[in-house]
DNA sequence: GCTTGACCTAGAGTATGCTCTAGCATGTTG
DNA sequence: CAACATGCTAGAGCATACTCTAGGTCAAGC
């Protein structure tokens, strides 16, 4: 009765158990994730189920290294919206990344700090161990020594 | 009556107010924090008022670093725990933070690599505002290209 | 001795990011 | 065509880490 779709017409017809399978999350998460306004270009079919596409799988992937990073869900829906919006949005997006990218590599120089603190923990409790007395330098004089000739 | 401590028999006493102003935190904060297990060595006044001393300045510098890269509350919890038990914890406390610092850099790696698709989305943006059209070569080709020849 | 500010406890409220339940509809398979 | 898987919506529940409120106590200065 209906017209119904040849099955190898489109390069991949997936419904949300598929790309939950495929991306390592739950139909849930998925569901979620798109009424939060993270999952642009999703179809339904006859029965108003999701229809996706290669390209969410990869969409995913970026939501997930993303939010890895350190993006809140707010910032995401904001470049998704940047992307449903289309090619008069790349400027933006550009923007949106840039400065995400700027944060996190701000973070991981923050990281990198952090931990000369607790690398000189762990030398100082190796020492006290080793010599049986608490050592007369202190942790965060060492972690200052470390900075200093970090910068040097 | 009461045998009263010199004003200045002590290196510090300082009262929750000093030690928020100077860790940069909230009173709140300060107390949640105790409440969760998380400062050891807070002693009480005679009206109940607790008494820090610089250690604690220490002691939330060191908890702020840990936070900062990912330990969980929980996690601080247990650490602080072994502190509160004296230095026969010497070697649990170092095995702690040497698998946090594992962790912390294993977190730093991921990060680096995720950057790698967001290089690769802005470059790719930069091509398409330039050129006009949409490039060839997608994102992810560039971010898988660059990790080759960063490994090689 | 009274006001003012800092402090106290207990517990409620908030933001974020999921995660799952309930109850029902639809699609596929033997 | 029945059974069973899979999907749907709406909304409740949960873990984490704070953050703040309410109602009262205590200490020091005037």
């Amino acid at each position: 009765m209906d017209a119904r779709t040849p099955p190898q017409a489109m390069p991949s017809a997936l419904h949300i158990g598929d790309i939950a399978r495929r991306s390592g999350r739950s139909v849930h998460t998925i569901r979620w994730y798109e009424a939060q306004g993270l999952m642009p270009g999703v179809t339904r079919d006859r029965g108003r189920r999701r229809v996706y596409s290669d390209y969410h799988i990869g969409w995913l992937d970026l939501m997930e290294r993303l939010r890895l990073t350190g993006m809140s869900i707010k910032q995401l829906r904001e470049y998704t919206a940047l992307v449903k919006q289309g090619s008069a949005t790349l400027r933006k997006r550009r923007a949106l990344l840039a400065q995400h990218q700027l944060r996190v590599q701000a973070m991981i120089a923050k990281w990198t700090e952090a931990l000369t603190l607790v690398d000189a923990k762990i030398e100082f409790y190796d020492e006290w161990v080793a010599g049986g007395t608490r050592p007369m330098v202190s942790p965060q004089q060492r972690a200052r020594a470390k900075r200093t000739a970090t910068k040097a």
